[in-house]
DNA sequence: ATTATCTATAGATCTATAGATAATGC
DNA sequence: ATTATCTATAGATCTATAGATAATGC
């Protein structure tokens, strides 16, 4: 797995790169959030990681490598939060319901990164896309491995690999839509409650089989 | 209600402004389709729709109008194909089914242009979006009607009107999933058994209660 | 001596409009 | 005479880089 060191840089030290990309993605999130790639420019994004914007360049090739490095930062600390739950020792249902959990909560403290991801994936060029596509995969890969767990726990009805796929894709495109249809939701549910009910809806298609 | 025609122009010709504004918003949603918003230009818009720029300036005030134009489009186009689905005869779950279906196939044909709102909706000002998103609302609230109708035919189980209302986001979500995981739901299932399994999944909740 | 950083700007681009011209209808 | 359309461009903006300067480590 190549690491975002596939970028380019004039700049020796190692470690001085990394800490400063990290200046750079901690200032560009906060734009992108607020107004959006396109509306941002590298100057404002120099300026809100306190470097020049000749030093910018040093580090990134292009305003298209921040948005990179941006949604590869995001992808990073949702995998995070989500595999905390999986070291969780319960079993059966109430472990998947706990990792629904997590992660739905993960979503709603990201809730404009993930949205950001959504509107900007398309920005980037195909190589960079496809890795940011290729994290998508991932966090829907630790769900598959969550239900093959319970199905193979036997204490439920018997589901086809492809419904199981199928429902990893859907616990994860359910907590993005807590993200990207927080407009009508959150005046209608809570977090907790919005969590609950998806909860139920999930897990009844194993108590029906 | 009101109409595209709350953008102001000069043209006094009514119908005009119509055909016009037609031939402007089928030429941009190929280009958005193609290269995104931000990356096409006005001449080029203008240049597809076969008119100069200076006319397309007669028929919309900014090229964020021509966004609006677009998306108002889309949805209209989405809103007829579920509505057909409405008129058929069955009953019960069949007919749920054949609302899903209809829908996703829907999304299935204009994949490219539910991504385009869902990448680009943000870039409209608040009062466009707000109109955007009412959109959205109203597609959902068919499903709540055809849900609303199913649990009075008594055939099913009880559910509660939130999470009635919640599936309706599910089901309008699960429609748009195909056309956003694309990328990898394409290659693992055709529409029809995507159709086929996600009706599976979503009834399962009904015949579980 | 080498590495990191900054200032200043070239060069490209794009939206939106002013002013001129062509088409239409009385 | 009025309405629709076009050409030409002002004015604003933004990315990326060249060349100069400061900091660092031997």
């Amino acid at each position: 797995m190549k690491n975002p060191g596939d970028i380019p840089t004039q700049i020796k030290d190692r470690e001085l790169v990394d800490q400063r990309r990290m200046q750079i993605v901690d200032a560009a999130v906060g734009l992108f959030v607020d107004k959006g790639f396109h509306r941002t420019t590298t100057r404002e994004i120099a300026a809100a990681a306190g470097i020049s914007i000749g030093l910018l360049y040093e580090y990134v090739t292009s305003k298209e490598d921040v948005l990179y490095l941006v949604c590869e930062a995001i992808h990073k600390e949702v995998e995070k939060g989500v595999s905390e739950a999986l070291q969780s020792k319960t079993q059966g249902y109430q472990k998947l319901a706990e990792i629904i959990r997590e992660y739905f909560l993960v979503c709603h403290r990201m809730s404009d990164h993930i949205l950001l991801i959504y509107q900007e994936t398309r920005t980037l060029s195909s190589p960079w896309r496809r890795r940011v596509l290729e994290n998508e995969l991932r966090i829907t890969e630790i769900f598959v491995k969550a239900l093959e767990e319970l199905v193979k726990s036997n204490q439920i009805s018997n589901l086809s690999p492809r419904m199981i796929n199928l429902i990893a894709h859907n616990i994860a495109v359910l907590g993005h839509m807590w993200t990207f249809r927080r407009w009508s939701l959150s005046h209608q549910y809570s977090i907790e409650e919005y969590t609950k009910l998806q909860t139920e809806f999930i897990l009844a298609k194993f108590k029906a089989g």
